[in-house]
DNA sequence: ATACTTAATGATCGACCGATAAATTTACGC
DNA sequence: GCGTAAATTTATCGGTCGATCATTAAGTAT
């Protein structure tokens, strides 16, 4: 036995079952995601490709490399996953902002509070991806800086525009929300599994402070 | 010119410098822990004797393994960078807890936030490492805890041992002030290079909400 | 200077990696 | 059923990895 490439998938015969291209090709990116996910972007093709029960020359006739499938992997989480209806769940001023805040980030974390997304998310970070940054970029631009504009209005400013002060509080709550996903997900060390209370507290946290801190940095 | 190991150093003659087993010893586990910080657990040995200098087998005179070497590096940032002295700071009643906060952040994100211990402890989080789920057990235990029992008695309380509510709420807190050193360090996406401000706003709206949560879950 | 100790290098092994090309098998139109 | 295009496997290449071992050279004691 000229042991090269590995068994397929099962135990004893391999029934070898074909896909159309884009099937495969869907099926490869999927599993894709969350191998990478689980084992970091330096595991081998050849572990994939054995985990999808193919062999990993196969992997190249739907990624001309593995950088080319990486780079998919990191848009089928950074892009695919954005919803663009959470902008409109936060500038919809007929309700309360603080109840908006609510939603928003109920919303928002059953999208990134998977490990798949946590991990790529930490994984891409450390190696400087420039996804990454832009990343944070949208989500200040997207979620943080709207978040304060909306509370300016309600608090009754005319200039919507926050300050860095408030751009960086709205951080805070928002870094205070995204590691209890990390602690939960990627440590394992989360001492209360209650989302909510998290989310509730966090919010209700950041508005207690927030009109201190805007003030202090517009005056 | 048979190419196999790398020339040592400089241009064109290497001095084959001789240093003390423990000199060299100290000088491979420095370099380690900034090398393994900014290109991940997975480079390779080869690549950290060029950036010392010397030849790949000369690294394995002083680790028997690559692991234990990473054991070494995961030691000199986990173990040997945690200062006892933080405990006292928190816990000096004759300083209201608000000033302790304060102090005991800046103290503590003086060793936390740089590169080395950023990274590499983002890295060993990602494989699971032991070592950091047990840090987090450290960090409630020796941090969180006692902040909270400190808050209780300056409240009035006789019991001084806090709920996971107010456990996860602190939680919230300090991963607000960790992911700004995340943002800065590994993302480089702060927009305000203040941590002072970072700190003191953290502890104002943490401060602001404890009595709500501690009463809501004690009641 | 000579002998001895040991830091440091040179060479190499087997395993694994990403990638390519040729051979093989499956499915589908006719 | 049959031929053919495409999906999949087999085989393999050049390079890199962690690790081992024999050899070389630098420091030290005599």
């Amino acid at each position: 036995m000229t042991e090269e490439t590995e068994a397929p998938s099962t135990k004893a015969e391999a029934p070898r079952r074909r896909l159309s291209f884009d099937d495969r090709r869907e099926e490869f990116l999927t599993k894709a995601v969350e191998f990478f996910a689980q084992e970091g972007f330096e595991s081998s093709t050849r572990e994939l490709a054995r985990r999808l029960g193919v062999t990993q020359p196969l992997l190249y006739r739907y990624f001309p490399s593995k950088g080319d499938l990486i780079a998919e992997v990191y848009d089928a989480v950074y892009v695919k996953r954005w919803r663009e209806e959470w902008g409109l769940l936060l500038t919809d001023r007929s309700r309360p902002v603080r109840d908006r805040l609510l939603d928003f980030y109920v919303a928002y974390t059953n999208v990134v509070f998977h490990n798949d997304w946590m991990r790529i998310f930490l994984f891409s970070g450390l190696k400087g991806m420039d996804i990454n940054r832009r990343y944070m970029k949208l989500v200040r631009a997207r979620i943080l800086e709207p978040i304060l504009a909306e509370l300016r209005f309600e608090a009754g400013y005319d200039d919507l525009v926050a300050t860095d002060e408030e751009v960086e509080f709205a951080w805070i709550m928002h870094g205070g929300i995204f590691y209890y996903g990390v602690r939960t997900l990627i440590y394992e060390a989360s001492v209360l599994n209650n989302k909510h209370f998290v989310i509730e507290t966090a919010i209700n946290s950041f508005l207690g402070e927030v009109a201190k801190v805007r003030e202090e940095a517009t005056r």
